[in-house]
RNA sequence: CGGCAUAGCGGCGCUAUCGUCUUUGCUGCGCAAGCGGCAGGGAAGGAAAGUCCGGACAGCAUAGGGCAACGCACCACCUAACGGGUGGGGCGCCUGUGAAAACAGGCGUACAGAAAGUGCCACAGAAAAUUACUUCCUCAGGGCAACCUGCGGUAAAGGUGAAAAUGUGGGGUAAGAGCCCACAUCCCGGAAUGGUAACAUUAUGGGAGGGUAAACCUUGCGUGCUGAAAUGCCAUGUAAACGGUCGUUUGAGGGCUGCCCGCCUGAUGACCGAGGGUAGGCAGAUACAGGCGCUCAGUGAUGAGCGUCGCAGAUAAAUGAUAGCGGCCGAUGCGAAAGCAAAGGCACAGAAUCCGGCUUAUAAGCUAUGCCGGGUG
RNA sequence: UUUCCUGUGGUGUAAUGGCAGCACGUCUGAUUUUGGUUCAGAAGAUCGUGGUUCAAGUCCAUGCAGGAAAA
């Protein structure tokens, strides 16, 4: 699934992340979304700051994911996503969650859109 | 008292809420694999890092012989093992005492062999190792003489160089020379004393004369090869098809080793080409050369005994966020001072088969040593 | 996870242990009305730190950076 997602799947950016998106078929309802995150270790050699970053983006989302599931579900739709850290520095865990607010409204626009 | 440098120790804590991984018990669904629920336990390091060494473990002939290749190199000990560590010896440097010799302390040390052989030693210099340019000396010839030429001798003196043919004194000689002698330096042999030994001291016999082995090399010792993507098992799927080459007891090829020998295996076989398929799971895999404490042995590394604890186990890879309280440092402000308040900061860094080392990174605080500055006596 | 290789001016490359060269590029000047071409000249480097050696880009140790291979 995550080589069909780089191959097929739809992208945009919004500073410090970059998304790329398609719509998958997750063969359950209990969730609508699968989601993954990336940093590159060419950007952070060190394994600390990687884990640092992976940590902090997914305490974002985690705690901003509910609005977006309910959204999902009332349009019926079900998203495979990967958000990769395209920044050169570590953000603190305050601009990472309004970075993941306009992202996941964004994300819910575009994905109804295409349907 | 303060600052800096270098070594070593050290490596922030507690509570709540929401989450992640794992595990135990009970339990729901399911034929099962598994998916859930409730309650509890556990969850990164001193370097987890670099991958520089050594092992465990696994597979291959239970790994045999020779060559090659590679590694190590004072001695003893520790250790599963090591290129690691501890203690000792030699050498070098520094400091102190001392007139000096020497002694004491500290630090460093890849420290076998240059007297088996080969090579190399730029520039300069006569010569860089079987030396001979100038000087010096005998003899012969020439010349009135100063001196010149030639055959020889010699290595004492000579501006160089990183390094110059062992240094000082004496004898000896035509002039000289370890040519001879004494003292000094070093090597080898056996001897005595001390020490397990390296080695030290003493006397003695024989001898040597540049450096370089992190140049080739010699000597001694050691290393079988490949690494968890090892290895074993289960599941899924395809093509036991097609073309070519070689071969079937006169043996192709294979057996994870650079070459040779030897050994084993070997026929519905091996290799090449083109093409088709899989991309999952389980074991290995977390109990141990384990941690902590005490006692004993040892100068020490370390070992022995007893008690006690159970302490990550993921597989694109788990530890985070928020709030509160506390610990340490603290720009700055207030204050005559003691002190009070306080923004902010708390390093280096994330397990991936496991363990022992080495190396490198590292904030605050603490300890030791050295240097610098200030104050007081 | 394991194994291996390579680091020389800005770029590409040489250098039996003995004064680090070459080409392109850069800068300055000359030639030209100007630019180019051409000519003359200059600056600029051995990845870092230690060690062996009289002497190190080269030999040794260690660190750093970059790259490659293994189902």
């Amino acid at each position: 699934m995550i080589e069909t997602l780089f191959r097929e799947g739809k992208a945009f950016s919004i500073f410090p992340y970059r998304v790329i998106y398609m719509h998958a078929s997750l063969h359950t309802d209990k969730y609508p979304v699968q989601a993954g995150f990336s940093v590159s270790s060419r950007k952070f050699p060190h394994a600390v700051d990687r884990n640092r970053i992976k940590r902090l983006g997914r305490e974002a989302y985690r705690l901003q994911k509910q609005p977006f599931h309910t959204a999902l579900r009332d349009s019926g739709l079900q998203l495979a996503v990967f958000f990769i850290y395209t920044d050169k520095k570590i953000a603190d865990f305050d601009t990472l969650s309004r970075k993941f607010s306009v992202i996941l409204e964004k994300l819910v626009k575009e994905a109804g859109k295409k349907e």
